[in-house]
RNA sequence: GCGGAUAUGGUGAAGUGGUAUCAUAGGAGGUUUCCAACCUUUUGUCGUGGGUUCAACUCCCGCUAUCCGCACCA
């Protein structure tokens, strides 16, 4: 990073602060680390990207919105992974109470203590009893588990019952999969996306909007039969080059629907959402140039992961990850599945049944009970998996290895015709994921320019109108002689228009409320002058181009 | 978590063992026929806790936060 960007981004962050878009939260106690404020023209912003990416899934129409809860059980972070997977085993030293990591303390001693389970590494720090790299003890605490999730606990005194805040709001759609399937019919593919809080007790926040503890995030989960044949329709995308770090390749620049069928993204699904998730992007105004897709090595994905790309934005802080699409296969409803007995299988039909004709040998349940007794079944098994020729007496094998007689009289013959009409199976699941702070800074950062104007430093956020937290700005050109009136009245036609927000200024300057107005990123201006008092034509100027055209006050709303 | 730097009005800065200055922003009033003009006036500050001292924004220690490396991490 150049003196420049940096001087820029110190520069950036104060605007943001002074104007009120962003602030460190709770900062007349001090603050706290990874905790931001979204302040008074930030919430509007972000309550607008939220809409924009909301409205922009909802169009796949098979998609519904849900909203879970962030204090979640153990038990579902347990069955989903995150347990196991998010934590690392600290120890702290008893003389200098300085806490370390059990398995980087072992490192030494064992090719990969990072595998090791608790116990395992409780044993192994007991007989090994490493000095402490701080102060030299070797004197360690009980080891434990100290997971990047916030616990705590629901309800209280004894009937309380481990839980977490949510990392990531997928698990509660994923849980639901039964009652989402219901809503649809039974009728695969389908999705729900959730926005919602997500947090992480990250052992260092950093890069102000980049890691945080408590974050607003954006998902899809979409259902799929991985057998059902897709054909996406990617072209929608080919006149759009995009940059693509495949794993183990070069960048290259691409079409989506040429990098898919190259076989680099192995699910046309997961194309499709990169396609949708780019448009998004660009949508909100993020810079088309400063965008790459990005395959995720194999050690890189997460527990779940089957494939991975991140698109990363190009802002202050370098290539930053903003959102991912992960394929995460049928993980998650089987593990919840075999957490809680409790079915989360979808029904493909065959497009004809499947007639099976059995002809061969089943057992005389009258003869087979009492003659093999606790072997019965096994004999059964065995039994039917005999050819229609078999000879009896026979001696079979049993699956524990024991050998049997079976006489004629315990077996019967078994003629049958069996319909199977489909079957039944875990549906994978695609799963686009947004860090909606991490868009909203790169949407700033991309949008905030530092001009020159008449030798003055002059600060514009050209935000894209559909995001800009602010749609007009009315001034009236003096506050007196009835301009004053005449521009509150269009303020309120303004604002009591539902999807508009409108601000009134009549304080300084007509430029210094134009500048003003600029450095949120308000896209038109209106002005009442002498003229709308006269005829009620008002002027609108545009925020990029500073032109000005006269237009009548009844055309601004309609 | 480790190492380094930093913390002064909303923002950006200066400064001192004797309660602080400048710019800019904000409010009120005036003035001006459309891009941070001008005049008057006003609001507001030494991150936090402890120690040394007659006296601490200043010196010392802890904490918190911010920034930069390293480590960690979706």
């Amino acid at each position: 990073m150049s003196e420049d960007d940096s001087g820029r981004l110190e520069r950036l962050n104060s605007m943001l602060k002074r104007r009120g878009f962003l602030a460190p939260a709770f900062e007349i106690h001090g603050g706290a680390k990874g905790l931001y404020d979204f302040g008074p023209v930030g919430g509007r912003l972000r309550s607008r990207v939220i809409q924009s990416w909301i409205d922009h899934w909802l169009q796949l129409g098979n998609v519904v919105e849900v909203a879970c809860p962030a204090v979640t059980p153990f038990a579902v972070l347990e069955a989903s992974g995150h347990v196991g997977e998010f934590s690392d085993f600290m120890t702290t030293c008893k003389s200098c109470e300085e806490a370390s990591r059990a398995d980087t303390l072992l490192e030494a001693h064992h090719p990969n203590p990072d595998d090791l389970n608790l116990n395992e590494l409780k044993q192994l720090l007991q007989s090994v009893n490493p000095s402490c790299p701080a102060c030299d003890s070797p004197d360690w605490s009980e080891v434990v588990a100290q997971n990047l999730m916030f616990d705590t606990t629901i309800g209280s005194g004894k009937s309380g019952r481990a839980g977490f805040l949510r990392p990531e709001t997928a698990q509660g759609i994923i849980t639901s999969f039964p009652s989402l399937y219901r809503h649809f019919r039974e009728r695969l593919p389908f999705g729900a996306i959730q926005v919602g809080k997500g947090y992480r007790n990250e052992i260092a926040p950093r890069q102000g909007m980049i890691r945080l503890r408590e974050f607003n995030m954006a998902e899809l989960e979409y259902f799929i039969d991985p057998e059902a044949e897709v054909t996406p329709n990617l072209s929608r995308w080919n006149d759009t080059n995009m940059a693509f770090l495949p794993r183990g390749k070069d960048e290259l620049n691409s079409t989506l629907e040429q990098v898919y069928l190259d076989g680099m993204i192995h699910h046309p699904t997961v194309a499709q959402f990169l396609g949708m998730a780019y448009e998004f992007l660009t949508g909100l105004g993020i810079n088309s140039s400063k965008i790459r897709i990005r395959q995720h090595d194999e050690n890189e994905m997460a527990h779940y992961a089957k494939d991975c790309w991140d698109i990363e934005i190009l802002g202050s802080y370098g290539w930053i990850e903003c959102l991912g699409v992960a394929h995460r296969g049928c993980y998650d409803l089987e593990q919840h599945h075999k957490a809680t007995g409790k079915s989360m299988h979808a029904r493909r039909e065959f497009s004809e049944p499947i007639l099976t004709t059995i002809d061969a040998w089943t057992v005389n349940g009258a003869t087979v009970g009492p003659t093999f007794k606790a072997l019965a079944g096994a004999v059964k098994q065995a039994v039917e998996e005999l050819p229609k020729d078999t000879q009896f007496p026979t001696n079979i094998t049993l699956s524990n290895s024991e050998t049997v007689t079976v006489e004629q009289e315990h077996v019967k013959p078994n003629q049958k015709t069996i319909k199977e009409t489909g079957e039944w199976y875990i549906p994978h699941v695609i799963e686009p994921s947004f860090g909606i702070d991490r868009i909203i800074w790169h949407a700033l950062d991309h949008a905030y320019q530092e001009l020159e104007k008449e030798g003055e430093n002059y600060t514009v956020m050209r935000l894209d109108p559909s995001i800009a937290p602010i749609d007009y700005a009315i001034f009236p050109l003096f506050e007196k002689d009835g301009m004053d009136n005449l521009a509150m009245e269009v303020h309120q036609r303004f604002c009591s228009t539902s999807g508009i927000v409108s601000m009134y200024d009549g304080s300084g300057s007509i430029g210094r409320r134009y500048a003003r107005a600029d450095e949120i990123g308000v896209p038109n201006c209106i002005t009442v002058d002498h003229q709308s008092l006269e005829d009620r034509t008002v002027t609108v100027r545009d925020r990029d181009s500073g032109e000005q055209t006269r237009v009548h006050i009844d055309s601004l709303i309609s």
